[in-house]
DNA sequence: TATAATAGAACACACATAGAACATTAGGGG
DNA sequence: CCCCTAATGTTCTATGTGTGTTCTATTATA
């Protein structure tokens, strides 16, 4: 297990990482061949052998189903959703990104990562363009920094105060306001665990 | 084990850290006399297994994979060296703790984390209790954030401005005024180059 | 003189490939 | 249900070559 790979077993597994999802479904040793130009699935399949000897490639017991990676899940990383300013709804980013989270920025339940735009929670030290680590939970404790969905549309980072009958979204900068809210208004996309800058 | 080397088997270590990458696989001998414009692999072998007997380098009994520099600990960890409050020397904590560290938030050359005791950069985003990632060097521009250390003693987290005679380091907080310092009283440990914080 | 560094030749064998034969499974038709 | 076939995975042998290894001789350096 996990042995090192010579040469051409690490051009094979580079070669189905990057064009593995190219096949329309996982490439049998006949196609995989033609592929990498070679004319011998015999050889092939020591190769790949060898690969699921070091735990990177499912094995593939006599059965008929192609070659398939084993993708082990990067634990330190995290979907970054898109960008999130005051006001209006989250940005989503083209194609779909990740990002490193140190363990200690993240909770065990799931969580995702904006890009901050604005400077509404600059006096809590959230500065336009930090990434903010967000744990994904409908429900919050007055006082905790939240993203909420106001009308169904617009997404905002601000701290919360649940009230009987009203919730009241603040601001941490002092040229702006709270606003406030009936509670069917809003709706708690996540919670503030960990934030982020680079100075570079 | 760890014998001292020669000043060619140095050199070679040396080429095969910084341009060891620029390969796509490890190298082979044959390869590594080219980048190194030597025309015989029979004599570098020998340089090589210097380093392997020196622990550099990764064994390759009689295996063509290649030269391998022995990996170093896992990359996306970081030292954390202790608590930096402004005006004391740096804390350092007990034994040795590390934290990992997205790639964005540090920079290719050696860095170190601190966690921030005081309020006095808070205007810049960094409140008591953040954790920074600081790169090591000892030059900075002005109106970057240092780790400077004053009379070779208390160490503090401020904005930089080097002036003709004298330096003048700034507070983030209206509270704080600036500090001057002749240039030989101020020596720069670090630039703060990525800051996080746990909301939890 | 001793040590380090290099060139160059010769060698052994790990690795990659081709090719053929065999094994196993899925699917379809009798 | 059984058998056939096609498709695919598996095992084997043979072969060529790249690559690490070892050796000797030569030169440079201190």
């Amino acid at each position: 297990m996990n042995r090192s790979l010579t040469r051409r077993q690490q051009e094979i597994y580079d070669f189905l990482s990057q064009h593995g999802s190219e096949f329309e479904h996982p490439p049998t040793l006949d196609e995989l061949c033609n592929a990498l130009g070679l004319s011998s699935k015999g050889s092939l399949h020591k190769q790949i052998q060898a690969l699921v000897d070091a735990g990177l490639v499912e094995p593939m017991n006599n059965q008929r189903r192609g070659v398939r990676l084993i993708q082990e899940e990067d634990h330190t990383a995290l979907p970054v959703l898109g960008y999130i300013a005051a006001g209006h709804p989250i940005e989503a980013i083209e194609q779909r990104e990740t990002i490193q989270v140190p363990e200690l920025l993240r909770t065990a339940r799931p969580c995702y990562v904006l890009q901050v735009r604005g400077d509404s929670m600059i006096e809590d030290g959230i500065l336009d363009g930090d990434h903010i680590v967000i744990e994904q939970r409908e429900q919050a404790r007055n006082g905790e920094i939240v993203v909420a969905l106001i009308d169904g549309s617009d997404a905002t980072l601000k701290r919360i105060e649940q009230r009987p009958g009203e919730v009241i979204l603040h601001p941490a900068n002092s040229q702006m306001s709270p606003m406030r809210f009936s509670p069917d208004q809003v709706s708690i996309q996540g919670v503030l665990v960990g934030q982020m800058r680079s100075y570079h």
